[in-house]
DNA sequence: CTCTCTTCTTAGAATCAATCTAATTTTAAA
DNA sequence: TTTAAAATTAGATTGATTCTAAGAAGAGAG
């Protein structure tokens, strides 16, 4: 069987940062008949072998990424995410230090539009 | 009574990223009756007051720390932060998206001395 | 003081994303 | 085949964190 790009490709072609309870209903909806743990492993391996990214914002449940450099924007009220693409620091914060740095994740906090206007309205 | 300004201080003076579960164990070191609820509570409150930092990596528990600006590196393989001071990068974000931005985090990830040690071992 | 209102703390239960276990099935290799 | 390695599964478990409901402490007003 083996669902890893099945799962890899949902995690690609959606550009909405899913959870791991996300694809898994994705799956499904497309007659799968995955299994909740298996999504989980196959996401473990996936990243492991950096061919996906892990989002980790705090309060949030894990999300899943295509690798492809970018940032994000990542909204303090609700945690949404937005896609931006700030230049990239690889060679800047390589040269301010002796490590040998692997690669880096760059989140920006903001008030989505949604968020702005729900605050402005109180 | 009110255990905010003592674990503040915990978190502002030492620094070494701790979990909640550690700063709540320093406290019964010194003698304190607190409960790790409280220890919780109070650090949620300090968060969104903005007076410590939340510090957030997959697979771990959350540690706080103090917020003077520096950021991180993180090792891939342990877990374990060092602080590492980048130049600040808020202008040069800004002038890239129409968003108003309220702050960043930049974790770099790197493997540490230990696990850099441990992996050439084998 | 003392009454009231709000804030803080607490024990214990509950939540829930994520992982583990142990058994089964698939796949690959020899 | 036979064996071994990898992937999947159902179900239980974990463990950090939050919630609940009740009690204690502090702060102001009169």
């Amino acid at each position: 069987m083996s669902y890893g790009p099945a799962i890899l490709e949902i995690v690609e072609v959606s550009r909405e940062h899913l959870t791991a309870e996300q694809i898994f209903l994705k799956m499904k909806e497309k007659g799968s008949g995955v299994v909740l743990a298996t999504v989980y492993n196959n996401l473990a391996r996936l990243h492991q072998q950096g061919r996906i990214r892990r989002i980790c914002v705090d309060g949030f449940p894990e999300r899943y990424d295509r690798t492809a450099r970018h940032d994000h924007l990542v909204c303090r009220r609700c945690g949404s995410l937005a896609d931006v693409c700030f230049p990239d620091l690889t060679e800047l914060l390589q040269s301010r230090t002796e490590e040998k740095l692997l690669n880096y994740d760059l989140q920006v906090s903001y008030l989505c539009p949604a968020c702005r206007k729900a605050l402005t309205e109180d």
